[in-house]
DNA sequence: ACTCGATAATAGCGATCGCTACGAAAAAGC
DNA sequence: GCTTTTTCGTAGCGATCGCTATTATCGAGT
């Protein structure tokens, strides 16, 4: 019975970078708990032991998919405070790039890094965390080049305003008016640090 | 057989207010997704027919939790933006008191409501942002009692502000750091509308 | 005392969760 | 050609999900 119902496919060999991509799709715009198994798998068009095979197990999937979103859309902070610009350029900049990177895609808002670390998942939640406090020590070292004394405090009013920015996309605020609310908040920084002539 | 294993209980008639602040905890500690409900009838000494019976659904008392956060742990916006106060200095108490408040309690980070928009189940989701987007109204009308023209702008920024605290605090950020973040933004914002002579 | 409406407890519904044992088919080696 | 190895497919594991039909027991009314 049911002679060869199998193998319709010629053997695909699916591509696991490809793979990744629709993962992080699905986890940005779903979430880590929104998001089961099977529906990586129909999205990815295999079947649930190629998805082991591949990645190890969802929460893996989920590890990858994170480490490869800093990597391909991580904001340059290198380029972003370059030494021949200002504190406070570089801040402008910052803000303005996270909030259009945020907001850009209405399907999937915010940081992928950030949104991650709500994951009801224990797992899940810790390697978001680590993932985001590597991004926030980053940040830290490109700071202490132009502020050293007070780049503590500035890396957490900046990182707590990203996480602002992150959040008020995922709630569904329209680019312009993140993006205007980006260009207040760096402006007034901006002033702030550039006028006290670091 | 098996003769009286039941009614250990006399008939305990279990408080539905006192039900809900055990909820309440437990969906700020674990959000919507993390609280099945078998931790619900488990926390409120009950048995699934009695919650549905008194609160309808798991999102019903959701919903029933996030009404009454708002009403007893909101931020008592007419008294921090008193008319006898400058505009500055209500966001500047504003911005401590929220920061204090969300990171007071480790086991109760950030707000119950701006962590709710994060559940993966669409319906959680949307009443979370249905609340929050009352308080944002009511924000929005407390700043126009002071300065009517640029309100639009500040409810944004104090918002996504607000956002970013509730977020940092849910990350761990300690109590100390977000306040000292809470008065380095506040601060600044505060010195820039008292300067321009609203 | 006895009935009766209200309420709580047991038990389990169908669905989905993350995950895997196992067998069949394709690629590789001889 | 045939065997071996590797990959993929089906099917389904045990656990948990939100939720409820049914039954047992209470308190109130007469």
């Amino acid at each position: 019975m049911q002679e060869s119902k199998r193998q319709r496919r010629p053997r695909r060999e699916f591509n696991r970078e490809e793979g990744i991509n629709k993962a992080q799709a699905l986890f940005h715009r779903y979430g880590f708990d929104g998001v089961g198994v099977a529906a990586l798998t129909e999205a990815l068009d295999i079947n649930p032991p190629s998805l082991y095979a591949a990645y190890g197990s969802k929460i893996g999937l989920f590890e990858r998919t994170l480490e490869r979103y800093v990597v391909e859309q991580g904001l340059p902070l290198s380029e972003i405070f370059a030494e021949d610009r200002s504190l406070g350029d570089g801040i402008r900049h910052l803000f303005i790039a996270a909030a259009d990177q945020y907001s850009r895609d209405a399907s999937c808002p915010g940081c992928l890094v950030t949104e991650g670390a709500r994951a009801a998942d224990p797992d899940a939640r810790s390697i978001a965390l680590r993932i985001g406090n590597q991004m926030a020590e980053a940040l830290k070292a490109a700071i202490s080049s132009h502020a050293p004394d007070q780049a503590d405090t500035l890396t957490d009013v900046i990182v707590t305003t990203l996480r602002g920015f992150s959040a008020a996309a995922y709630a569904g605020m329209k680019p312009e008016r993140l993006r205007a609310v980006a260009g207040f908040s760096g402006e007034l920084l901006a002033r702030e640090l550039d006028s006290a002539g670091s």
